[in-house]
DNA sequence: TATAATAATTGTAACAATTACAAAAGTGTA
DNA sequence: TACACTTTTGTAATTGTTACAATTATTATA
């Protein structure tokens, strides 16, 4: 896996024909520095702080944009609120139920396997945990 | 774990001190008979055929009751819709991208650790693949 | 059994997250 | 510059869920 770089991300829009807008750029740095699992209304609130002008639908968009050229991750691991990962290396999400935090702990996802599944195309794996984090015990 | 019985169920609900009106009757019943991961829609849709009277805020109150007394598991497999299970053993969900099913497949999800969680209380586990079924391959 | 207290259900309204859509603004290229 | 194409914006619509008060049902008690 590529470390999350600018460039790096940048050379894999431009394979996949997506061209970088201010709005978009914007959005991406902003995953980068803050990978803090963030929901829309995060991205949205933040940004639009320096962009006045943003537009909740522009962060939707780009979103599903940049997941669907899998740049970029969602975690439902709560039903009412989607959130956006720009780290899609192999790993586990638990949230504590106190404080809502999400963080990210090591696991191999890709090791998980079962028979069942023998004649399924698997695309991607989730493994999503909720409990007490140790600041919270 | 116990099998999946009327008279279990209402042993746990009594040691909850839940009482089974006609109505949860109804639902865990339909929970029972259609082990499909199904939305409250479809379980309100289905149900609202032999009791017009039902409202949707009764099947969202009885799941939510349900959850809370750990005799259901809620799926948010999908971020914009949550999805109930009656089967609260150990295993883990695929979605079909494709038809849209969700497949349960074995997997010991409890044996899944990370030392990153040495100092959390965990609570919940929950494994999610996204991919395609054999049928539709 | 009658009655009071409590719990559950219902239906509507409110809310929050997301999507649809059309107009406006921006960008790249001949 | 002119044209085609892409992106953004803002509003409205949609969808899943929750809040809430009135009605109905159930339970406990005299």
């Amino acid at each position: 896996m590529n470390a999350i770089t600018f460039e790096n991300l940048e050379r894999e829009l431009k394979n996949k024909k997506i061209n970088l807008s201010h709005q978009r750029l914007k959005i991406l740095e902003y995953l980068i520095e803050n990978q803090t699992h963030p929901t829309v209304d995060q991205i949205y609130t933040d940004l639009q702080i320096d962009m006045p002008t943003l537009s909740k639908t522009t962060v939707y968009n780009t979103l599903k944009l940049l997941v669907k050229a899998d740049l970029v991750k969602v975690i439902t691991i709560e039903d009412n609120e989607a959130r956006y990962d720009i780290n899609i290396e192999n790993h586990g999400h638990i949230k504590c139920e106190s404080c809502g935090t999400i963080y990210d702990f090591n696991i191999d996802t890709d090791s998980l396997i079962s028979s069942d599944l023998e004649d399924f195309k698997i695309d991607e794996k989730s493994v999503y945990f909720k409990g007490i984090c140790p600041r919270c015990r």
